[in-house]
DNA sequence: CTGTTAGCGCCTTCAT
DNA sequence: ATGAAGGCGCTAACAG
């Protein structure tokens, strides 16, 4: 329809120098036809997609959401779609494998965050060869980059922020064995109270699933204990909720007779009576770093094959939940 | 190195009948080569990408969040991905429009939550010819499929739950001009005032943009008014996030001093005290109908072209923000 | 049940 | 600055 060669085209499209009057016939042409490059096909001859994969755990957690909404705001910016799966399962046993959906749509990267289960999934899009970056969790065994909280400085933070207020009975709630991130947070909470010279009784460190139910039920624990704590680190956001939901069962007074520290619960931070202290992870932050690290690697596939972990800050966002203790 | 024709190996990827001695020749050589279906070479000879789009709007909003995840879920059944994309701009001009991004990716169809001003960009998709069904919002120009909760209905029941605990000095709080789904739920709030006989005081109706910060001034608007409502209904969650905050800091209790229902805050309103009474979308049927009436789309694309639009009941969470009104 | 062939839409040499 | 030709990996149609 232009009279031009598909070369020419092929040239105006990637942005190479065309004559404008040939500019133009393409373009009036193009708009008649509603035509558009056809990325498929471009993918096929040129080996790259241009998309990379988002992987999700297979539960629902706010925090992973907004993380994704950030790795795709960068990346669209760059021109790269992003293919998102869960590892959801769904009974069927047709259900197709979240990585193997990736790989077989030739993805260029995959920006994983990774369930205890999943890193085996990963394993194998590393040994593919492309570039892989883990957030919110470091596995160990994975030649991966990845972006997370620092998620030790992030449990001394909000520990110290409770020692600092007078508090020397001191409980935490904290994930199950092997849940990396919220070992961290323990790590830190642990660090912090032997720095300050407090010991922490066993029974004051309550493990639980990460669930609302599982939370509540561990603060009822944790307000059972034999001497019941006066200050309590919940290291989750589903574990603030079931923290600040049982404290209220208990009638108990937040921030009078049990202070308090949540992880991330902004909007929930702001409803409870008083607002909740809360550490905040720095979640667009850590969107955008994974992002970036993944469009580096992609840009320059021979670059470095050094690992790259970083570990981000937070920050505490101060309510009225923890009180003053006088000795 | 099967000894095989392609054919012959395409169709074993394709489920059709072949030699079981060559079948595990295949999957062998496969193995060893780690060899995997080029989804790309089979879209472009196909023209078929068994992928939609799923386009966001700006603004984060946590329910779009799990209507993704629940879309996903159901087409990842199906075998079917997902590209995920929003129409948040990033500054950059070079930003890739979210729907050209879409298109050029020839996706097979596209699930939009269109915010005001994207079912111009939705139209666009519309005019190629692949099916769009919008969720969360119904545009009428848009010769899409919808699926959205029944606004109205809502409106209703959570405003009859006011009513029946003898309250009939109501407020509401709501979107701003034009935001289709809450002016539903206005209209549901006003009939079902009007069908008790009730009338509402012009300055009983807050509109908002739908953020925390306008939903807390709102409901300060509304505590300041000549009579003060005895309860009010928050139509959304980031009003009723900020509405109880005003709440509470105007020293005003939750329930006794003013009753409220929220919107779509199921876990805020376990960790209010007293816990919230709020009207709940049925999130996950409606991803779930979504994927289904898309894929039903796909699998029949000469189907009927008569819109569908889905309604869908919510429900109300009892909690205990609603005072029984004395007379 | 298997093989042959052509072509999906694009990009990249290489020539002009 | 433009054109001609080959091939990316796969599948549909047909023939055997």
């Amino acid at each position: 329809m232009t009279g031009l060669s598909l070369a020419t085209i092929s040239k105006y499209y990637n942005g190479r120098n065309v004559l404008s009057s040939n500019r133009e016939v393409i373009e009036s042409a193009a708009a008649e036809l509603n035509y558009r490059p056809n990325a498929f096909a471009s993918s096929l001859r040129r080996g790259v997609t241009r998309t990379v994969g988002v992987l999700l755990p297979s539960f629902q957690v706010p925090f992973h959401l907004e993380i994704v909404i950030g790795i795709e705001k960068y990346l669209r910016s760059q021109g790269i779609g992003v293919l998102l799966t869960s590892n959801e399962q769904d009974g069927t046993p047709s259900s197709v494998n979240a990585v193997e959906l990736l790989l077989s749509r030739r993805v260029d990267g995959i920006i994983g965050v990774p369930a205890l289960a999943d890193s085996s999934a990963l394993e194998t899009a590393v040994s593919i060869g492309i570039p892989v970056v883990t957030v919110d969790w470091c596995p160990s065994g994975l030649d991966a980059d990845s972006v997370t909280l620092d998620n030790v400085q992030a449990g001394k933070v909000a520990t110290q922020h409770l020692i600092d207020h007078g508090h020397r009975t001191l409980g935490a709630l904290v994930g199950e064995e092997g849940m990396w991130s919220l070992q961290g947070r323990l790590d830190g909470f642990l660090a912090a109270a032997r720095a300050a010279g407090i010991t922490i009784a066993e029974d004051h460190i309550q493990r639980a699933p990460l669930n609302v139910d599982s939370g509540y039920a561990a603060m009822m624990r944790l307000l059972a204990a034999d001497t019941r704590p006066t200050a309590v680190f919940a290291g989750n956001y589903d574990l603030t909720v079931g923290a600040v939901a049982a404290l209220n069962d208990s009638g108990l007074r937040l921030g009078r007779d049990v202070s308090l520290v949540g992880f991330d619960s902004v909007e929930l931070a702001q409803v409870t009576r008083p607002k909740l202290t809360v550490y905040v992870q720095p979640v667009e932050q850590i969107a955008t770093e994974a992002a970036r690290i993944m469009n580096a690697r992609l840009d320059n596939p021979e670059g470095p094959r050094s690992r790259v972990v970083l570990e981000l800050p937070g920050h505490l966002q101060i309510g009225a939940s923890v009180r003053r203790l006088s000795d």
